[in-house]
DNA sequence: GTTACTTAGTGTATAAATTACACACCATGA
DNA sequence: TCATGGTGTGTAATTTATACACTAAGTAAC
């Protein structure tokens, strides 16, 4: 093995951009710093790339340590290579987005060690290093992604209504949308599972429930089959 | 400033997917090795990035330090971090890819110092590193956001006849497409402006020539429209 | 047990977009 | 003047998208 010629180098991280659906909002995990820079300051989960470890790893073992969250859907998002984007030097960070079904996770987050919480993500300010402008790039991965991917589904629960399922597309896309149109061509689709089973313990008429059909999706994926909405 | 804490750092290194259209085929930027490992084999062009410089800006000073070209369009495409991906050690890179008007660029790439070629995409075998991993990963980019971007104008002349551009999207997509309900829809656009100006020299009706409003375009997008083909 | 309340669930008519398809035009060179 | 080869054009049929309002079912309050 030949020796890697020693050129001073940027240090790595990883960050994470993890989206829940809570009832009305989208959220965002983000966790206050207690340490320099930024002391005090909220910032997103993540930390140093290890030796020996993919960034994927990375990530993962972040969020973990972090925020405890540990089963979720994570994609890679961009990495921010500014000169001046951490006060210790230069660091380059390798960014990812995540989405969790909140229902599962919500307990958590919030009651790690570190000081982890959700945010609305509409009403999150300012963030310590760039993290915004992360934030903000993840925000608008999302937007476009789940009009042509059936990433959707990873923050609800398994079992959903179809009226949860159109709210979280209202959510994320920041528009109303035709309850019969929707539902039209959400089913067309003949993705998602009729389930025998309605919603319990609501006081109006119960939601017959349904289940995406995962496996279905991956063949029709490799076929060449396009997801929209 | 406060000290970073001096873990071990993976490498960082940024690799360039350099795509052209010639005549019939779309076309990509290989470089030879002369350095060990894979000396000899054909690669992309990338190198380290330095500490003063963006991921962005090391992407251009390595294209133009191997191959000459400088006028591109350039877009950040994947990090690849896997454990393996170079004997040398811990090496991360940010892959880049990029379109150039090949009419344009033809005699540099291919005349500097270093030995730089362009290959036709379907006909590049194996590459060094996990290149050919990225080279596909860019392909797949390039194909999906060809149909939501008006990028492919990169890939051709200033001045270019519909024609070209229907090969270009033909070629790219590995389709077939109908020249009347092509021409249709992209003037339809509105994003092409008719030249007063036909091409020369040809031993059949000369097609008239349009260019690409930029300008127009920019504005649109701002507005949040959105082009799709 | 009737009524009020709340969300679930359903169809049709109109407009818009996409597809399929064939021939005349124009310049050159033989 | 004729053969060759790429350019340029319209319409009908089909598919897809949009707009829109009432009944069904269950619970809770009286």
């Amino acid at each position: 093995m030949t020796v890697t010629y020693e050129y001073p180098r940027p240090a790595l991280t990883v960050d994470c951009v993890v989206f829940g659906l809570d009832e009305g909002d989208l959220k965002v995990v983000l966790i206050r710093r207690d340490l320099e820079p930024f002391r005090g300051k909220w910032a997103l989960p993540g930390g140093f790339v290890n030796m020996d470890e993919t960034l994927e790893d990375a990530a993962r073992r972040e969020l973990q340590e972090e925020t405890g969250i540990e089963k979720l859907y994570l994609e890679q998002l961009y990495t921010f290579g500014d000169l001046d984007r951490d006060p210790r030097g230069r660091v380059v960070s390798v960014a990812y987005y995540a989405l969790v079904k909140l229902t599962d996770q919500r307990i958590r987050a919030a009651t790690d060690a570190s000081d982890a919480a959700w945010f609305t993500v509409s009403e999150v300010r300012s963030l310590a290093f760039d993290h915004t402008r992360i934030l903000d790039v993840a925000l608008a991965r999302l937007k476009a992604k789940v009009r042509y991917q059936p990433i959707g589904f990873e923050l609800l629960p398994k079992r959903f209504k179809l009226s949860q399922l159109q709210h979280l597309y209202e959510v994320i896309l920041e528009t109303q949308l035709d309850k019969r149109n929707f539902r039209k061509k959400i089913l067309s689709t003949d993705l998602l599972i009729e389930l025998d089973e309605i919603e319990q313990d609501v006081a109006h008429r119960a939601a017959r429930l349904y289940t995406f059909d995962d496996k279905k999706y991956r063949q029709l994926a490799k076929r060449g089959f396009n997801f929209e909405l």
